[in-house]
DNA sequence: AGCTATTTGTTCGTATGTATA
DNA sequence: TTATACATACGAACAAATAGC
């Protein structure tokens, strides 16, 4: 007898007709939704399910939720482009390779991190156990020592970030008296294990830990966009990686030979 | 007296903790984790609280939820590859193209949508209008016609699903007297606005609506990973967009030029 | 097949804290 | 300072899915 439509539950029933509205272009972007209670009172329900309605719009990029301010329509920035597969293949964190040379900037979290030290030394590597990604990716025992490196680059314009980090299997660069200096790391891998190869891809995964704030991301309804080059020796064994680490919504990757836009190429 | 630290919220300090427990192999993939009544009672708060927790890991794609079952820890598939900027540029939503050239089979799902319809019915173009998406893709006005194409293939040995869809300015393929046929999209466009040129560029969003249901993904923590391929002609203005997303989870794009283990070229 | 216990899902009410204008 | 708006938290009750007997 004249049931309701039937299983949908309540909030994703108010979710939908958010993101209709939304979709419909009701709301500009950055414009406020009525407050909580309001659509409490709109829907003829309680607060904690008009949260949970709005959850999911924010879990979805759609809109964003300030505290103390109201919740609003998530503006979506363009996407710069990150290139891939271009040649030649520069070692983005050598200590040589300036940022600003693409158009980057050191950011500024990465400055205020290296308090007690000078910038620069930030791109000095870490010699580290691999963890479980880092090993599968390079074909190595987890715990087997890498050399890690990192930097945090901005770019001036939007202010989006953007982390370029590196993998190296430690072995290939720790001579027996002294180890090779990181600017020296690609020549030294061409001249022992070359010619070298390539293979660079994208994907996709949900952020979390530190990375959220260190990439100044929005906790919820970002994809973390990752671009990754590989670096093969003769014999197709992986000897390092280069990884860009980029708000999903702020960042695309593209196939090299475009005309580009943009910036920087993995 | 003896506050504890301080600012962060229950439920983020539970996250931290879980997290924290599942990054260090306390659990299996697959493996059922305590009762959210079980972990209210060791966290000495209460349900709602443990749920947001829970939540917030499953949004980060560690942890899935089954209702009536429990929660599990998140096993990660390998991904598969799409292989971007390769040539030659084969249209993949032709009639004449078969999805099981490519090693993949028509979706079920689709065969279902299609009950009254042949299923290769479905690769006929709708004409509508088109969305804020396309329209900024191809430099259109949002509202004039586009030809809509789209498919949902399934990778047979892992049931992964993709979809494929193709958006083509109207006004280029229909004629005064008779449209033209959809086989023939491709060297109608080469023939009338060639030569042509294209750019492929990859990018990663939180998926929403039947998008979800359409490729099998969880509800919560998977990105959609989409792979674009825009066609220009000699004068650089848009033509047409093939598309393909895929769950940011099973798949990643790469540059063309790897061995590649797979499967569809972009 | 059916019943039951377990587990997660939904919803409400309520109270209090914190950020912002 | 005050008002508004979102954030956190608890308790409770019932619904729905699942698994085991």
């Amino acid at each position: 007898m004249a049931d309701e439509d039937k299983a949908a539950a309540r909030w994703r029933e108010i979710a939908d007709f958010l993101r209709t509205d939304v979709l419909d272009g009701h709301y500009q972007p950055g414009q406020a939704l009525p407050g909580e209670a309001a659509l409490a009172h709109t829907y003829n329900t309680s607060r904690p399910t008009i949260r949970k309605a709005i959850a999911q719009l924010a879990g979805e990029g759609l809109l964003t939720v300030a505290h103390g301010r109201g919740t609003f329509l998530r503006a979506r920035p363009e996407r710069k482009v990150i290139i891939l597969g271009e040649r030649p293949h520069v070692d983005l964190l050598s200590p040589t390779n300036d940022p600003a040379d693409q158009g980057w900037a050191l950011s500024e979290r990465l400055r205020k991190l290296s308090d007690g030290e000078a910038p620069a030394e930030q791109l000095h590597p870490y010699w580290t156990p691999s963890g479980v990604d880092e090993a599968s990716v390079l074909g190595i025992r987890r715990g087997q020592m890498v050399a890690y490196r990192y930097a945090y680059w901005q770019h001036p314009k939007t202010r989006a970030r953007i982390l370029i980090s590196s993998y190296t299997v430690a072995d290939l660069v720790r001579g027996e008296s002294e180890d090779v200096a990181p600017e020296h790391f690609y020549s030294h891998l061409e001249s022992t294990r070359g010619p070298l190869r390539w293979t660079t891809t994208a994907h996709a995964a949900m952020p979390y830990g530190s990375a959220i704030e260190d990439l100044e991301m929005e906790a919820v309804g970002t994809p973390l966009l990752v671009t990754r080059r590989l670096m093969l020796d003769r014999e197709g064994r992986p000897l390092e990686f280069t990884q860009i680490e980029a708000p999903g919504d702020r960042f695309e990757a593209a196939g090299g030979g475009d005309d580009g836009h943009v910036a920087l190429r993995l």
